[in-house]
DNA sequence: AAAATATGAATGAACAATCATTCATTTAAT
DNA sequence: ATTAAATGAATGATTGTTCATTCATATTTT
């Protein structure tokens, strides 16, 4: 046998891949540049990847794979809404906290109309929220004519925009309490009641 | 004297540049493209823009602004918060279905870490929704707790965010009714009470 | 009224830089 | 010695930007 594959390379070429697709936006993340900051040869990434699209979303999909996770295992041991929530808001601080680049990365690629998740993560999405209704009306915490399209505005994407407003600092505020990751939990709720 | 500058042909450069901002990224939007689109010379825009960032921000505040100036005549003639949010979303749906590119075009950007709103612009979004916040809590409509970077999420981001969801499809769903307009500013008064 | 001139609007070829991608070659394991 | 991992120079296309040139027209002169 030949060496190994250096699987660091590969991590780097990803973590690289993240950070500067954040920075510039996708057109201003040259592969060159990918490579540079990952410390290793410009044509590497080819060998696992057949183009830079699909190298970015590939990563793409790993990173929403890992909210969609969370809040699948959730789903399966909270019984409220509001428990679902409160901790899936929390998990999405976390994120915000520990691996701000991350987030950024989902933030910015989910509102560009080239990147779409993929259809069977959409379905996955969808088939989840459903099951966060269906706990909430039979609990009494939603209203029940709710759709899932609200009810995915509210769960997933205000709170994922309400971080990203903070690391922006639109407002000029920085800090990251636990109580307002209550309220954002509180807000959420409050508006499928 | 010489001939007049042909308004038209800015015009159309604008218009250009906003598809293809909007269908290929900043990025993948090329200044060549973009002159053909227009049907103007690749190096015209230049006359008036310095560079191709400047002419994207420059669309970017002025497509803001009128968001913003909608939002402030609301504020001179509306008595409630239910009264503004309604109104405010109904001219985000009209854009929506009007001129769908502009508010994608928006849409892309404000989430593009390289393009911000500008300081003043951001001074006046925060002005515009204290108001908004005054007259909701005078009324009773609006918990008195509530920040400005809260109501920011609720009035302006989470409108935004669900009609570029429908125009994205991704729920399948594409039909756009004055019942939903109001489910939507019901949800964002709800969330803030 | 007609011709000459002056102005600046508009062009598009040319520029160096940078882009994504390829592949012959080198390197380091077995 | 053999195998495959890893390299990085090379490729051709495309990028944003410049600027000498052309062209249409408003103004002035005859």
């Amino acid at each position: 046998m030949a060496r190994l594959i250096d699987e660091g390379k590969i991590r780097r070429i990803k973590e690289a891949t993240i950070q500067l697709v954040v920075q510039n936006g996708y057109g201003g993340a040259a592969i060159s540049s990918i490579a540079k900051r990952a410390g290793v040869a410009e044509g590497y990434l080819y060998r696992f990847y057949s183009s830079k699209q699909q190298l970015v979303t590939e990563l793409l999909y790993s990173k929403v794979a890992q909210i969609v996770e969370k809040l699948e295992s959730l789903l399966e041991t909270c019984t409220s809404t509001k428990d679902v929530m409160g901790q899936l808001i929390g998990e999405l601080f976390r994120m915000g906290i520990e691996t701000p680049v991350e987030i950024k990365f989902i933030y910015v690629l989910m509102h560009d109309y080239n990147f779409q998740v993929s259809d069977l993560q959409r379905q996955h999405i969808k088939g989840l929220i459903e099951k966060v209704i269906r706990i909430g009306i039979a609990n009494g915490e939603l209203n029940s004519r709710i759709t899932v399209e609200e009810a995915y505005g509210m769960v997933i994407i205000y709170p994922i925009e309400f971080i990203n407003l903070r690391m922006k600092g639109f407002f000029g505020i920085n800090e990251w309490s636990v109580e307002e990751q209550n309220r954002v939990a509180e807000f959420s709720i409050n508006a499928l009641k």
